[in-house]
DNA sequence: TTGTAGGCGTTATCAT
DNA sequence: ATGATAACGCCTACAA
């Protein structure tokens, strides 16, 4: 069995309470630099280790803040986890992270399983906040801080919860005017979307996009997916092999997985990239870089959100009382390969 | 605050442990059917659900068990988390996953801290045995499952706990002998090792079995890099400047990231994949079906791995007095499209 | 059928 | 400067 408190002390020669304030070093024990030293040896010879469990039970909290990503999968979800672990150990949190598979439903498991550890506080990636909701409510009632990382800013009522917003309409648009430039006046947007999630007002928000800088409605067409790669092969090959010689010129996927499995698809069409077809990317995972041809992608700054994130859960934890804050981030075109002029 | 199974009891009109004894099926109750509804009732109501903390605490155990990967951002890892999870779940176990970041020296910290949270057993990933048999010894000690994911299974002896174990040879050799019938003769062996990890006898095994083919020790060559794709692309790219025409005409990498990276740098370094460089990976993760080329690689079967890895540990859970048992499971050669015919 | 008491490992309060 | 005691939420004997 494993060395509890009690172990500690009695082999020290002190009373538990005693071992404990001296292990914490709380200040408020004057004990001898002689007993200190005793009740730090024993610690050491037993390999004591403070229990989570009772931890967590008597100070009702174990250190440790939940994270819900939409996909393990992922590069860009698994790169935010890994920053944000770290950013979280520096103040001596741990992280525990859930996957909800890209399922909404699923989701709200991930969401209270997290809650039932006992855990101080959840980030998690606000995909449909509707059915949120009722949990966002029981996690306030719990006392538990909530991050939530957003997209879209959409026009609904401000996120009533810490929020770390990306917003994707600057990048967005750097990457039509990026295509414009280049020529295109064809245009498609492949959408992966999670189980049980729908498309919202995504084709409309592209379509306004596209109309303002003089391209007709009739140009561009809107394309979902699920966010299998499979599933992204397999769908957009079919609509590059339905839609023949009408088809667009520039692809924008929503993330830099599906980009790559699209690219994949267009090739086995018998379309090359770029010269083919252009294609953009979202979140610049790493990988890009080493691809036949380099991704062009629209970058999402997670080092600086990660560590938004971490700060505004921190503050939370200390403070209850503060208003609700929301930092917000720019996405960023990054112009690497896989773009060129449209073919005349 | 958070309703507790008191005031459960006090809503329903029952006493704390009339409530546990319903709420947890206990045979031994004889209540009546109106009083277990009133105590469901009234948990629904309070949105009760039991504290893991006092949970861990009183039982011992948290029915959760811990997972650790060396690599968060390698999809071969989070494929066997993802199915190791799944079949967990099936039989009422959660999981906790910290990744090594490729660093042995903090791998120990991750087994440590899942040591510390009362967690049930542990799987993780033998990179290096030697390093770890003290952390072994306090987990036997302490009474909690080991369960090792094992590699080549060196001349060592056998592992002392239960352990799942891909056999590589199978895979490699299947590897050598596909390049060799496409006439190549000039080999190089990328591997990726973590940090504080030794190549140790690989480069040895490697000359051993082409030597055995017929392959002069001079032909091939051992080129060590760590995980990051930055340096895998750095340190292929030299090796292929410098070696000039003498380089190899075939690459296995030691897993199929590198080998994407390795790829790149291959291009960049003017050469075409697989007309120049063949090259096989190991992993057969999803991805490799979408790049420029499919990616040759060697397989593992995780599916069957993390099933095995499950039964063990369920096994083990319910008696720990059986035998160690070591499952063993063979590597695949899946031929795609990163190799041909070498140019004469 | 229901209530009472003890303990899991820890920290906090109060007394010595 | 140190020690005894209670409490955190839950489960499990055992007593009523």
């Amino acid at each position: 069995m494993r060395a509890r408190l009690k172990d500690v002390a009695a082999k020290a020669g002190v009373a538990p309470n005693t071992a404990s304030t001296i292990l914490n070093r709380r200040p408020n024990s004057w004990a001898s630099k002689e007993t200190e030293q005793r009740v730090f040896d024993a610690a050491k010879e037993l390999g004591y280790r403070p229990s989570r469990a009772a931890l967590g039970l008597r100070m009702g909290s174990f250190k440790t803040i939940g994270l819900v990503i939409p996909d393990l999968h992922n590069p860009y979800y698994t790169a935010f986890a890994d920053r944000f672990e770290r950013k979280l150990r520096d103040h001596g949190y741990d992280l525990i992270v859930e996957h909800s598979r890209n399922n909404i439903e699923f989701e709200m498991h991930c969401l209270e399983s997290i809650l039932d550890r006992q855990i101080d506080a959840v980030t998690y990636f606000v995909s449909d906040f509707d059915r949120h909701i009722d949990f966002l409510k029981t996690a306030k009632k719990a006392g538990k801080a909530v991050v939530g990382m957003t997209g879209l800013s959409a026009a609904e009522d401000p996120f009533p919860f810490d929020s770390v917003e990306i917003d994707f309409s600057v990048g967005l648009i750097d990457a039509v005017e990026h295509l414009l430039a280049l020529g295109h006046e064809n245009f498609a947007f492949l959408c992966a979307l999670a189980a049980g999630q729908e498309a919202g007002d995504r084709p409309q928000v592209f379509n306004e996009m596209l109309k303002e800088r003089g391209i007709p409605e009739g140009n561009n067409v809107f394309i979902a997916c699920t966010h299998k790669m499979a599933n992204v092969y397999e769908v957009f090959k079919r609509f590059l092999l339905e839609a023949g010689d009408s088809r667009p010129t520039a692809l924008i996927a929503m993330n830099d997985l599906s980009a790559i499995g699209a690219i994949r698809a267009a090739e086995d069409a018998g379309l090359r990239v770029p010269e083919d077809l252009s294609v953009i990317g979202v979140d610049n995972i790493p990988l890009g870089d080493y691809l036949h041809r380099k991704l062009t992608t629209i970058e999402q700054p997670i080092e600086a959100m990660a560590e938004s994130a971490v700060r505004m859960l921190l503050k939370r934890l200390s403070d209850q009382e503060i208003d609700f804050q929301t930092m917000r981030f720019d996405s960023k075109l990054i112009i690497k390969e896989t773009t060129a002029k449209v073919r005349t």
